[in-house]
This record gives C-alpha cells, sequence and structure tokens, in this order.
DNA sequence: GTGAAAGCGCTAACAG
DNA sequence: CTGTTAGCGCTTTCAC
C-alpha cells in the first residue's frame, strides 16, 4: 500500500492571519467564534478568509480537540434495504448534530468487522453505530468491549457493555400469529430465507409462541427454512401449496422471500385474500403498492434512528452514566388488505 | 455545535518508544517497516507494541502525511439500491487499495450537495466518487471544479474537468426498441417514474432514436411519465391497458414502476410474454425471480465500480495527466422470458 | 543503525 | 482585546 503522493500545502490559518494583519491567535478567535474580538479584527480576519477560500484543516483539528466529528457505521451490508434506509435516516439526525459518516460493511465476515473496529478505534472516530453479523463471534465480541468509543448496537443482542436499541420481534410476530388465528387460520406457514441471526431467530420463536398463545397447534412442516440468504423460496412455496393440506396462510420473511412467495401463489392460480392470506415480516416498498395491498409487521426505521442517535449523541456528551442504556421498539402490524378469512374447505 | 468532552489521551508512540526503551525515532521505523532497523530494536518495539495495544493516530499520521487514506461517497441516495449495489462493490475495491469511504447522501439538495463537498474538501478527503442529483446546478458544478482533490464523476455528464464513468444509455434502449420491433411490436409503452435527470433524459432519447432506427412511428402518449418519483405507476398503466389502441409491449424504467408495472398488467388478467411483451430498464433482484422471469437492461455495476475506482485510483497516484478521462460502460440486456411476439389482435 | 529535533495546522492557555 | 507559545502524535530529515 504505497502512500499517495502527498498534496501540496493549501492555505492555512496562518495565511490568513499574515493576510489580514493579525496574529495567528486572533484568526483562531474569529474562525471558532470565541469573544474578545474587536470588530474591526473579526472584519479583517473574514475578508482573508473569502479572499483565500480558506477552510480549517480537519486533521489539525482533530489531533489538537482529539475530536474527529465523524461516526463510524458498521453495517453487514447496505445492500440490503432495511439497513439503507437506516443508515440515511441515521445520516440525517447525526449530520443536523454536526457529524459526517463512515459507512463500512461487514458482510457478516467476523474478521472483517473486527478490522473495520479496529480502524474505527485508529481513526479516532467519535462514536459508532453497529448491526455486525456476527453476532456471537467471541473475538467481534471482544473487539466492540475493547473499542473505548461510544457505542450504540442496533439490533442485535450481543453481550458487551454498549448502549443498544432492540426490536421486539417477539411480541410482533405473535400478533400477527393473533391476527391471522382470530381470520379463523389454523394452518399458516411461515418462509424465511435464513436463520442465522438474531432477529431472525427471535421471529421464529415469537412464531411458536404465537401459536401456543392461541392455542394452536404448529405443524413443524409449516416453517420452510430456505438453506441460504439468496436461495428463491419460489420453488418451496410452490410445493407447500400443492400438499393437500395446504396452508391457509403464508408469513413471508424478508424482501426476496416475499416477492418470491407472490410468484409462486400466482402461478398456483391462488387469489389473496380470498384463497389464501398472506403476511409480510419486513415492509418493502412494493408491499403497500402490491393488489392488493400486503399486510406487513415493520419497524419504524425513523424511530430505530431517533432512539440510535439519541443513544450515542448523550453518550458522546457525557451525559449518560456508566450503565449500558437499552430501549426497545415496537414492531407495528400494518393491516392492509392481504388477510381474509380462513378458507373452511382446505 | 458543542464540542464534545476531549477523549482522555490513548497510547501514543512516545509510550512504545519508552517501554521499548528506544528513541520515538526507531519507533516510528519499525512501525512503518521502513530498512535500517536491527532485529534487536525492532523486537523490543514489537513487543512494546503488542503489551501497550498500541494504534497509530490517524489524525497525527494525517497531518503530517496530507493523506487521509479516506475516499468521499457523495450519492444521491443510498436507499436507491442502485446506489446501494454501487457503494458496496466501490467500497470493495477502495477498501483493498486501504482506503475508507465517507458516505453522504445529497437527496438532490444542491445546497446540501455543496455543502458535503465542501466538507470533504475540508476533510482532506485523498479523493472523491460522486453522483450528484443537482447535475445542472451551477453552483455545484463550481464545487466540484474548485475541488482540487482527484475526482470522479459516476453516471453524470457534468461539465467540470474531471474523470468519469458514463453509461451508454442510449444505445441500450436502442437495443431494447429493436429487440421489440424484431418480435413485431409496434406499440411499444414506456413508464418512467420522473426525468429530471441525465440517465432518464439519456433514456428516453435512446427510446426515441431506437425507434427511428427501426422506422416506427413513436405514438407520444406512449410515453407516460409520472409526475413524482415514487409516484405509483399502477393507475397510469391500469389505465393505458384499458385502450383499444393498447400497446403489446411495455417498458418499465426503474424497480418501483416495474412493480406496479406487473401488478397492473396481472389486474388486467393479461398474461405475459403471451398478451403483452415487458421489460425492465435497470436489473432489481425480483425481475430475474419473477414467473415469469423479465428481459431486462441492466448496467454491470461490478463493472462500474472497476472502472470508477481504477480511474480514482490512478488519479491519486498521480499517473493521470491533466486531461480529463472518460469511460463508457455498456448497458446490456438480458433476455428471459417476458417478450413474445406482438398479439395481431390488438 | 539510532537519537534529536523540526514541523504538519490548529487551539488554548498565558502574558501583556 | 491581542500576540506569543506550547503541544496534540506523527514522520522525516539530519547528525552522529
Amino acid at each position: 500500500m504505497p502512500r499517495p503522493p502527498q498534496k501540496p500545502r493549501s492555505v492555512s490559518i496562518r495565511d490568513v492571519a499574515e493576510l489580514a494583519g493579525v496574529s495567528l491567535g486572533s484568526a483562531s478567535r474569529v474562525i471558532n467564534k470565541v469573544a474578545n474580538v474587536s470588530a474591526a479584527t473579526r472584519e479583517k480576519v473574514e475578508q482573508a478568509i473569502a479572499a483565500l477560500g480558506y477552510r480549517p484543516n480537519h486533521a489539525a483539528q482533530s489531533l489538537r480537540l482529539r475530536s474527529t466529528r465523524t461516526i463510524g457505521c458498521l453495517l453487514s451490508d447496505v445492500t440490503n434495504p432495511l439497513y439503507a434506509k437506516l443508515f440515511r435516516a441515521l445520516e440525517e439526525r447525526l449530520r443536523a448534530a454536526g457529524y459526517m459518516m463512515l459507512l463500512a460493511n461487514g458482510l457478516n465476515l467476523a474478521e472483517r468487522e473486527i478490522d473495520i473496529l479496529g480502524t474505527f478505534k485508529s481513526r479516532g472516530m467519535d462514536g459508532v453505530l453497529i448491526a455486525p453479523g456476527s453476532e456471537r463471534d467471541p473475538q467481534v465480541l471482544a473487539a466492540i468491549r475493547e473499542l473505548g468509543i461510544p457505542t450504540v448496537i442496533l439490533d442485535r443482542d450481543m453481550d458487551t457493555r454498549s448502549d443498544c436499541v432492540l426490536f421486539d420481534h417477539v411480541p410482533g410476530m405473535k400478533r400477527v400469529v393473533a391476527h391471522l388465528a382470530g381470520l379463523g387460520h389454523r394452518r399458516i406457514a411461515l418462509i424465511v430465507s435464513q436463520s442465522a441471526n438474531r432477529p431472525m431467530r427471535r421471529r421464529i420463536e415469537g412464531f411458536r409462541s404465537g401459536h401456543k398463545a392461541q392455542g394452536l397447534a404448529l405443524d413443524d412442516t409449516l416453517i420452510v427454512q430456505l438453506p441460504h440468504a439468496m436461495s428463491p423460496a419460489y420453488e418451496a412455496v410452490h410445493t407447500l401449496l400443492q400438499r393437500a393440506d395446504r396452508p391457509t396462510a403464508l408469513v413471508a420473511m424478508g424482501t426476496n422471500v416475499l416477492s418470491d412467495t407472490l410468484n409462486a401463489i400466482n402461478a398456483s392460480g391462488l387469489r389473496i385474500p380470498h384463497d389464501i392470506s398472506v403476511v409480510s415480516i419486513g415492509d418493502p416498498d412494493f408491499a403497500a403498492s402490491h393488489v392488493p395491498p400486503i399486510s406487513s409487521l415493520r419497524v419504524d426505521l425513523d424511530q430505530v434512528a431517533e432512539l440510535g442517535s439519541e443513544l450515542l449523541l448523550s453518550r458522546m456528551r457525557g451525559e449518560a452514566g456508566d450503565a449500558a442504556r437499552t430501549v426497545h421498539v415496537t414492531n407495528t402490524f400494518v393491516e392492509r388488505a392481504s388477510c381474509g378469512p380462513a378458507l373452511r374447505s382446505v
């Protein structure tokens, strides 16, 4: 990794002071808007700044102030719309507070995530916002514990002493099952693409306890776990729908799973919600615009961003105390037109 | 914007040197792997580093070396899957070259984009990768020209002296029209969500010239421009399909437009490709997994990232010369099962 | 091969 | 109110 050729030195505060005919200290004072500056001095310095197009050197400021005004953000993958939206919402708030965001995709690679956390540390991030994929990896956990930077963890239940915002997947899923059960459904299938991480596991758990709460027996063959995150659900759902005892309702988890599921239903000649009900876990754009609109369980990402950034900001300000704080975000069920009474004839 | 409380000073190279019992200069030498270090010294320093958990202070390095090893990335919105994928691909390459990415969403707000470019400058980005929304705004153009940082512009034709990678939207669209014309289609509709930016405009242009090239008359009422980026295409397409002279083929531009279009076709009781053909401009995941799979015009984002990062890296290395370089990326047509011969009976 | 010292650009404490 | 100065942590001459 060869060092790039050094850039030419650009205009410094020294140049500004010189042109303005004042001392370096005075220039600094007007730049930082501290008191005790005469109007005349201020005027001269401001003109010099404008004339030179001066911009403070951030590296020097960071070195001096021990603060980079930047937040490190480690997500498993921005390509996942959920994380993209989350990033955007977080950026919005932190930007308003004067921070820029360093973004890195962890890609569920423990080693990579550790490396990224290390650079965050070495680069003196003022704070860190993370949702690592390797949620159980002891080395990743250690890396987080040793960060020594205000940290908030999003949607991961990790054993570190960090603030975190957790989603209440279990109650959310129970709500979904209750809704379906209320419509008379007794055979409800769950289609998931993977089960590696906490959110998935907890949702499956909620699906089970939802059945229990409703006094429903759960046929385990109705929980369809696709082998990989990317594995197409189409075939699996299609097969499911051919069964004599096919489910009367489908719960699809994840954007791709949902679109495959919708396809499979369509190809089977079934109509939503008359022949079959469906609810989506996660609320991609097309769920709302689908015909008919698909009922979804969603988490309000704006709320997550609000809580997450507030947690981080307050801790950075040193207002937080020693103990880690945990806040919970509720999944809300958005009822649309994709659920109807269970078909008796099945 | 109150300054955050200063962090405690952490372990510095000075501490390392002290513990190792060597001079600060020697410590630096082993850290930077320069020659002229005795094995004994190296050993001692390395032990001290390990014992202390030393990490170089990035701000100090940046200040000294005039290089931040950071790339500023300004996109209109990561929430757009295309940009998300692009970012991921770019990150991959630049990370391999030892850079981290600062990401900011411009949100098509000229003022905001200018501000972001300014911070990129002030923060001493080694390079900058941008796809601003405000492609015609003179102030944004000026901001880019005055950046004074190696810059590459992605998919925007801006009048600045920057390297850029351009997508050949026009030939791509002509290819699509040719394909459809070859199947006997003479009434082809184009559904677009907005036309604010260059890619959109150029695609419409390509659509027109494609017709010309095929000797086809173009009915302007078949170009459906939705008012806003988010405006649902469902109604528009549905209406279109009720017309007596309805099109025999639909070209849908953008992820949301495509899914609305598919919905509308489905709701009208039409079958793809028998009753109507459709091609997608842009290739979202669900296009390939749809039943039937939708033929798409796509641009290879990996290639874009490869070219873009290569352009940037070479310029940062100072290998690039004065002139701006432009490289073109071809749109490729992915033929799947959504296009068939035109229905005669319409 | 190693140590001492200068200086990157900036802020803040201090003296006037 | 203003100027001078130390020093943030690091790399890199320059002597030895």
